[in-house]
RNA sequence: GGCCGAUUCGUCUAACGGUUAGGACAUCAGAUUCUCAAUCUGGUAAUAGGAGUUCGAUUCUCCUAUCGGCUACCA
């Protein structure tokens, strides 16, 4: 409508659960498009339904978001000019509008109970068809379309329950924008009279809580998931139906994330079961299982973002790595891809890697401080931060570091079998004597001078260097992967070196 | 079943009528190395099918197929 109107965009989850990495795409992209735009990022808690109320999730969606560096500017918490933002404490605002459509002839009164339709469903069903509650059955049921003013009355006081429904217009096509698909038309006949209110739990249904919130809200753009595409006539209608339309907030529908596996769209409930986590952070449902996080299996929130932000979107270069500022200038919906996208664990594996990489040593450090801790480690973060710097490349996950480390602070316990049933040969053991006393020359180990010596010294005497440097490798690291040997001697310095090559002789003896 | 949407390498995607159909992950080879990663170089690999429109279709139209969504007094 009007271009010039301030960005307004909002996340509006149910609290029926966690929030799966979809949920945090869609929040993502809102808050992207907002933040892009100088606009404002509102979290709208949708709990019209109180069946489906699960205690905790609203707590770990506002959680998530904060993991994921998503700020909010009003919501739940954060309060704002268009307090409450919790829809079950907005009760009060959703009858009225309503009952302003009942009386302007958008809408009316249905007393149909739910087991009556449950038997015109069956009905319909034996006969092979489908039941839809629409322009042509609407007079012939329960409702104020064909009961008299007086009878509505009296049963709406002696405390009948009733619902009200939208009166779905006939034979006419509606024309929406999205501003993802482009155009589309769609005619009433194939729509239904849509719940919009029940005094069952005196709330509104989602679509009469989402357009009047928006409204009210001054929301300017509406990004949600593909699966709304279906209801979006009934919203246009009901933008009309009210004389919001000039005011009505652009849509765009993203496209939905597919199960990796198998079929359909991904869901809360596929929990962990692909073997990688479908949440940002863990999740405890009621039945006592425990469903992993990607804050928990060691991702950082920039990654996570990052990977997310590329699952539908590209920025139309060949730009991988993005900060949130990156993609908060380079986000637009015109790059958004229409197709649902199935994710791709590799993939995030290797952002995750990406991100390690450029993640500072001293904050790694302290990331797995508790985890050196359980393993008997207490280190200085500057001397752990020493540590993943020799191994900065080779982690997938943040704990790796624990564990990639672990040898440079403690001995090793255990020797390679594959390492010493290779390099411990008398050989190559009295060679490593050889070396060890020149070592004990050294007054401390530099790579950058020890090395060269080393090599020299093995040159001069015709030694095979990687008999020889394999043989120390397992003396001093006791397996057979890691960073170069001179470094980690440096690392762990002198005296350590050669106790531990003493050790090694110790404990494998002489060769065989 | 009905309605709506989608369809480019295994996966995520680029190419908005003219390209040897590009990139990334994965994969395979080679290089490098004291080991293992990392890194570097190179390779394999795609326009769902069929009709049109056009000098020319991945791109536009239609049909078919497939996938997905919706079809609740759930969101």
């Amino acid at each position: 409508m009007n271009n010039e109107r301030r960005v307004r965009v909002r996340f509006a989850p149910s609290p029926t659960g966690a929030l799966h990495i979809g949920g945090v795409r869609t929040a993502l992209y809102n808050y992207l498009f907002a933040r892009q735009h100088g606009g404002d990022f509102i979290l709208r808690i949708e709990d019209t339904d109180s069946q489906r109320f699960v205690p905790g999730a609203e707590d770990y969606i506002m959680q998530s978001l904060k993991w994921c560096g998503i700020s909010i500017d009003e919501g739940i918490n954060e309060g704002g000019p268009h307090a409450p933002y919790r829809q079950s404490e907005r009760r009060d605002i959703y009858l009225k509008y309503a009952l302003q459509l009942v009386q302007n002839g958008n809408a009316y009164y249905a007393f149909d109970s739910a087991e009556d339709l449950n038997k015109l469903r069956e009905q319909a069903e034996a006969n092979g068809q489908t039941f839809s509650y629409d322009a042509k059955v609407r007079n012939s049921l329960q409702t104020s379309l064909n009961l008299s003013e007086d009878e509505v009355n009296e049963r709406i006081n002696r405390g009948d329950q009733w619902v009200i429904r939208f009166k779905m217009p006939e034979n006419e096509n509606v024309e929406m924008d999205d501003l993802i698909r482009g155009h589309i038309s769609i005619n009433t006949q194939t729509l239904d009279d849509k719940v919009l209110y029940k005094s069952a739990d005196k709330l509104p249904t989602y679509h009469l809580a989402n357009i009047v919130d928006d409204h009210l809200m001054e929301i300017s753009h509406v990004i949600r998931g593909e699966e709304w595409l279906p209801s979006l006539p009934l919203h246009y209608l009901l933008y009309r139906a009210f004389g919001w339309e000039s005011t009505r907030p652009q849509f765009a529908h993203l496209p939905l994330l597919l199960k990796p596996q198998g079929q359909g769209k991904l869901s809360k409930r596929d929990g962990d079961k692909f073997g990688f986590p479908v949440f940002p952070l863990e999740w405890h449902p009621e039945d006592g299982q425990v469903a992993m996080g990607y804050r928990e299996a060691g991702y950082l929130p920039e990654a996570f973002i990052n990977m997310l932000a590329l699952l539908g979107w590209n920025p139309g270069t060949e730009q991988e790595i993005f900060t949130m500022d990156d993609l908060i200038s380079a986000f637009s919906l015109e790059h958004v891809s229409k197709s649902g996208a199935r994710f791709n664990p590799e993939k995030a594996k290797w952002f995750n890697q990406q991100w390690l990489r450029t993640t500072d040593d001293k904050k790694l450090a302290e990331m797995i401080k508790p985890l050196h801790e359980a393993m008997g480690i207490n280190a200085s973060v500057e001397r752990t931060a020493e540590a993943i710097a020799l191994m900065k490349d080779r982690a997938t996950f943040v704990q790796d570091y624990a564990s990639l480390t672990e040898r440079m602070f403690k001995r090793p316990d255990s020797y390679d079998e594959k390492s010493v049933n290779k390099f411990w040969k008398v050989d190559n053991v009295s060679k490593l004597r050889e070396l060890r006393d020149l070592l004990a020359g050294e007054s401390q180990i530099v790579p950058e001078t020890t090395e060269p010596k080393v090599m020299d010294w093995i040159k001069e005497n015709g030694y095979q260097m990687g008999q020889l440097m394999n043989t120390l490798r397992t003396a001093i690291w006791g397996i057979s992967n890691g960073p170069s040997i001179f470094h980690i001697c440096a690392f762990i310095g002198k005296e350590e070196s050669l106790a531990r090559i003493d050790q090694a002789i110790a404990t494998l003896g002489e060769g065989k």
